[in-house]
DNA sequence: CCGAGTTGCGTAACCGGTTACTCCACTACT
DNA sequence: AGTAGTGGAGTAACCGGTTACGCAACTCGG
């Protein structure tokens, strides 16, 4: 009780102190100091003030460790991706993060090739070790079939964030993709234009696939479907959509407004328009998809589709610790800027 | 439901198996497994291999909770950094994980603001927690100077990557950058300008003043010094760029060539030209600093110079397990694109 | 004033590894 | 043959929490 500044200089001693040292100093046993530290009923109203009053005054933390190995819980989140844009990364992260800060676990990245044959047993082993409280799986990887069977073995809960629901609803948060694509769609038709052309990303990533039928579908619904030598494939990168603009303006019958299914695209195509001496939007319209910080770093100002990154993260962290129910699908919102006007006349 | 590996399937029951159930189907005590799991020496060379094969075809993995708890350690790496480039991030992160993969460690991601008047005690209580193995500080929050007193009193070992030595050597990894941006100095002034102007970072970042003090000394050293008034305080962002240059070209002496401190503020810069009606490199010659994805998205495409990102985050985790000596101080390069020319005559 | 039902708390056995200590068998040397 | 030395293997006590179980004291209705 005589307590200063003494005792403290002794707790900061290696490994710091343990629940039991709070129980001696209190006089009490650990299952006492253990029930006040979880909040949970069982100690009478004096001693858990004591308590609580130890643990404050002594900076005692419990060590996840030791409370993962008794109780089977491990504090920890993975977040397993491939290498994608790095801006969708950071949003993704970001959003996860927004809703485990206040439970106390932690996020641990883990890349991965999606090619990689180890890829399953990295994982397997890596989840088996660490005992993982839940994983999530974003951008390409979480579309690998294999995914499902793995963590039902393993038994540790999931959630996949996609284009488009890929398991049972609490098992994915969707994007929405295709009606997001939509949008694009809308607006272009809205506008006035009539050759239009799309740069579709790989057709091995399902928001690529996504994107496209849902930019074409809307477009047949106005009775404007687009002649398939319209529609170049691209790889989601910028040289792709610099070469895709390059084959369209160069073509025999070259559009006046274009549809990339992502940003980087679409600035290929703003750049490939700017080499053959065209003027955006006025010669060509340009619209983009996922709003990322390249778009408003060119000029004209990219037109283009947001997808709701960051709370899709967030989603995808509640659905995980069971904290959010019902639909997880995040709508798209079409961002309107320079590259997007009528045709000429 | 009928699988013909029953006994696989139940290896694979609530919670996995143990070291002592490998021990029992071995017939030796769990000393020994755990011997041979951590490859020690003291187990027969028959005993070895039959428990080496018990263990492959069983698909046990030691549980790293347990073994933490036991040993004091945690398998557990933090990355600390505040919220700046997405692609600084996963580049760092990536040659973080370069380095971490084969030693079993994990990564876990922690975004701190730097201004957070509670970022301190998250971290205390976030390291103390977990027992992390380890820290890494990246980006600007590595320049807090209460991090070393922190880091020390909670005993565990950190690295900070930063533009400069801010702690012994085995505690930090450095960029370089007063170097690198010399090497930009060097470049204007070889190509024959003499009106140059520079578009400074934040002078509340180490980087900033680093890559300021080291464009400039470079020159005085030609005896090319600077007008304070071509000198242009930044934000490292995108629009504090484009102000800049907005101010330098509308300004009584315009320049004939620009370094900008980053990518971002350079892009800035080249837009501010553009809208004036000015080309790049005729009129005017840009070089940045970084060499992110935008200085190859832009047209024409920036001039700069690289940071090797990767390889610094690759040695971070090398010093931090203690596993490289000697210097770790990543040297810059210079990257010439087609946005500098010499000035017009 | 007595048994039943609370309430508060301590004891000890876990969780799944690691490791100091001990014992035993077997070789090697005087 | 006796003994010191050596390597293989078991026992049990940790690491720092959680929790089933049990015991006392205290309340309360009849």
């Amino acid at each position: 009780m005589t307590s200063t500044h003494d005792d403290e200089r002794t707790d900061r001693r290696r490994g710091g102190l343990t629940m039991r040292d709070i129980a001696a100093l209190a006089g009490v046993s650990s299952k006492s100091v253990s029930l006040v530290v979880n909040g949970l009923p069982g100690v009478g109203e004096q001693t858990r003030l004591r308590i609580q009053e130890l643990i404050e005054q002594h900076g005692y933390t419990p060590r996840a460790q030791a409370q993962g190995l008794a109780t089977g819980r491990a504090f920890l989140i993975a977040h397993v991706f491939n290498n994608p844009n790095p801006e969708y990364l950071m949003l993704m992260q970001q959003g996860l993060l927004d809703a485990l800060e206040e439970t106390g676990h932690a996020l641990v990245s883990f890349p991965m090739q999606r090619d990689d044959p180890q890829f399953l047993d990295r994982l397997r082993s890596f989840v088996d070790r660490h005992r993982l409280d839940g994983v999530v799986f974003t951008s390409s990887v979480s579309e690998d079939r294999r995914i499902r069977p793995l963590m039902e073995d393993l038994g540790v809960p999931y959630v996949r964030v996609a284009a488009k629901a890929l398991d049972t609803r609490p098992r994915s948060v969707v994007g929405g993709d295709r009606a997001a694509a939509g949008l694009a769609a809308e607006h272009l038709y809205a506008l006035g234009h009539r050759e239009i052309a799309m740069v579709a990303g790989p057709p091995s990533f399902l928001s690529a696939r996504e994107r496209q039928s849902g930019f074409l579908a809307t477009l047949e619904g106005f009775g404007a479907a687009l002649a398939p030598s319209l529609i170049k494939g691209g790889e989601y990168t910028f040289a792709s959509g610099l070469a895709a603009g390059e084959s369209l303006l160069g073509g025999p019958q070259p559009p006046t407004a274009v549809f990339a299914a992502n940003d980087e695209m679409a600035v290929g195509v703003m750049q490939a328009a700017q080499r053959a001496g065209l003027r955006v939007p006025n010669d060509l319209t340009v619209v983009g998809f996922d709003d990322f910080s390249i778009a408003t770093r060119v000029f004209p100002r990219l037109t283009t589709v947001r997808i709701p990154t960051r709370e899709m993260g967030r989603l995808a962290s509640l659905k995980l610790l069971q904290r959010a129910q019902g639909t997880s699908c995040a709508p798209g919102e079409l961002i309107i800027r320079e590259t997007s006007a009528p045709p000429r006349s």
